[in-house]
DNA sequence: TTTATTAAGTTAAACGTTTTATCAATTTTA
DNA sequence: TAAAATTGATAAAACGTTTAACTTAATAAA
């Protein structure tokens, strides 16, 4: 990056010489319009002149003074999925709202970025910052990402997690309760849709919310006395999809429903291959999701799934910031949003 | 919004402190690596206390002492269309690159948020703008839109358009060529297709960028002899497509063939209504679109369309902001980035 | 008249960092 | 030995804004 110069801009003493003020009284004008300090006449040849030059206080001179940045950080895996730019709404449009202005960090879902993202909020002395993790691929690149949660925090900035979370809860997170949710629309697929053989996919990175939708699948499973076969599949790439689909549902197993518990992402993907291995859904196999991004309604067939509030996430997670940083106590650490189950056509259901 | 008082963080002082120097030495050890002037130990002593406190100068600070902020500001109309985050990664990605954030601005289609934000964006002295405006309704919402890109210009901030430019440039701009790719679409349709009752719809805010669509269309149909079409429809609410489809296509006019040139969302939604009212596509009908967005090649039938190089449109626009900051010369004042005809399902060819 | 009070402003310090100028101590040169 | 140069560190000013403390002049109260 080549050094730059900084531009000249117009500052608080060219309003005060064109009005003929000491920069004092500019500034008082400005701040304090109900003060009496200063006489009509003065206060008029100010707000000419802030008019005349379009004058706006520099915020970094503020933010010296001891004014908190209006400012805040969002640290999302990755804006091509559909899934954060929702979240992302929701979370700068409150912001906005609220007279905070977002910085918008893209992770790639590399904690290498991240780590280099914290540094920076942290130079901008950010009076908060939500971030939805990476995935990560290993235990060591969840431990940095813990680190730099700390870090931010041991440097007085309020932190909130988004959608993901732990079973060591450093921060207040927002998100849903995905043992619930998983757990639903488990139930649903033996009580609505008659299965008895049912597979889980799961991401091989086993983050805290994907064991929390085993669970919820395990347990609805076992309330009906079925048996739970749950396995781990490359949800980024699609590697091995194909094959472990053909596998059970070619196969002589013939489990006649698949709950992609990791994406809609990843369910549509499972659709694809459904009709290359010529397989009918849901005829021949019922096949579910988890997020309800805006595509599941358009695939053909469309996707049952548990839909997440996506928009209210971002928006609950900024409301429960800005309370964090006027040190306002939370009187809930965690927010769970209610999920919704939703019928579409991917999944039969009997009559 | 409630008045916020300032977190304490670590400052220069406190490791200088730790390390028992001055103030003026720990700032040497930190900002010239490579200078002579302070002894190994005592650099050893500084580097160490700065690990020990994670101490990161504060940007606000060494901005008012002259140094160009690394922020810049990203103004879009509306996060939620597909066609943004695209956009937006393309800029963010190769800023962050760069070494600059990014803040993100949602205007939501509102001239007034837009000025609230350039407001905002004055304060703090960004260092450029990139700015996607919103959907002006009237004359008076486009002027302004074009007296805030003006207001930031003389505040010295620099300013790119994105994807809509206009006739009389006030600044650069990056986007695709939208005469020659509504030209190309159609002489697709006529030529590929053999089509030569082509309807074209566009959006009832003649934005400059529509203009050059209807132009292209036109001088495609007059080079073929043939008649040219133009119906202004509400792109937004889709509240009387049904009613000019039926009239187009089910009346005695027959038409055989619809480019939606507004965007790929309205071409989807005219084949959802073709679909609605007993029309096969591409059998009955042929239906174009524009953009290319990720949607439209999920849609059944697929969508053909003109792809506009979305994630380089971001990029690029990063670039020039990045060159107009440092001053360097633009060869090339605006840039027009290549754009592709992508046939799909939803258009017939002829053997 | 003298003394408070009020009105309408101004001065100057503070915020955290960078950088220029300065200084003291040491080493080199004449 | 004295002068000059070098080394290693520091003091202080500057950046743009806010604000507590102060000033001056006019007015009111005693």
């Amino acid at each position: 990056m080549t050094s730059r110069k900084k531009a000249s801009t117009v500052k608080l003493e060219d309003v005060a010489k064109r009005a003929k003020v000491s920069i004092a009284t500019a500034s008082i004008v400005i701040n304090t319009p109900e003060s009496k300090r200063v006489s009509e006449p003065t206060r008029k040849r100010v707000l000419e002149a802030v008019e005349a030059l379009n004058y706006r206080p520099a915020s970094y001179a503020q933010q010296m003074r001891g004014k908190n940045p209006a400012i805040l950080g969002l640290i999302i895996p990755d804006l091509m999925n559909q899934f954060y730019p929702e979240v992302t709404c929701g979370f700068s449009d409150t912001a906005n709202q609220l007279g905070y202005n977002v910085i918008l960090l893209n992770s790639r879902n590399e904690v290498a970025q991240e780590e280099f993202f914290t540094d920076t909020l942290i130079s901008m002395r950010v009076a908060g910052v939500a971030i939805c993790g990476a995935n990560s691929e290993n235990q060591e690149e969840s431990q940095r990402e813990k680190a730099l949660v700390k870090r931010l925090i041991s440097q007085g900035i309020s932190v909130v997690r988004l959608d993901r979370y732990d079973d060591d809860p450093i921060c207040p997170y927002v998100g849903i309760d995905n043992y619930q949710a998983s757990f639903c629309m488990t139930e649903q697929l033996i009580l609505e849709g008659g299965h008895k053989k049912i597979a889980l996919f799961v991401p091989y990175q086993r983050v805290y919310i994907q064991e929390e939708r085993c669970r919820g699948y395990r347990d609805a499973m076992e309330k009906y006395g079925l048996l739970p076969s749950i396995f781990e599949t490359d949800q980024i790439h699609f590697t091995d999809i194909n094959e472990k689909m053909k596998a059970l549902f070619l196969g002589n197993q013939r489990f006649t429903a698949l709950f992609n518990a990791a994406s809609d992402i990843g369910a549509i993907e499972c659709i694809k291959q459904a009709a290359s291995l010529g397989l009918r859904v849901p005829q021949d196999l019922s096949i579910a999701g988890f997020d309800d991004i805006y595509l599941a309604n358009i695939v053909n067939p469309s996707l049952t799934t548990i839909c997440q509030p996506k928009y209210d996430i971002g928006k609950t997670a900024m409301q429960m910031l800005a309370r964090m940083i006027s040190n306002e106590d939370l009187e809930e650490k965690n927010i769970l949003l209610p999920f919704h189950y939703i019928k579409r056509n991917s999944t039969i259901a009997m009559e």
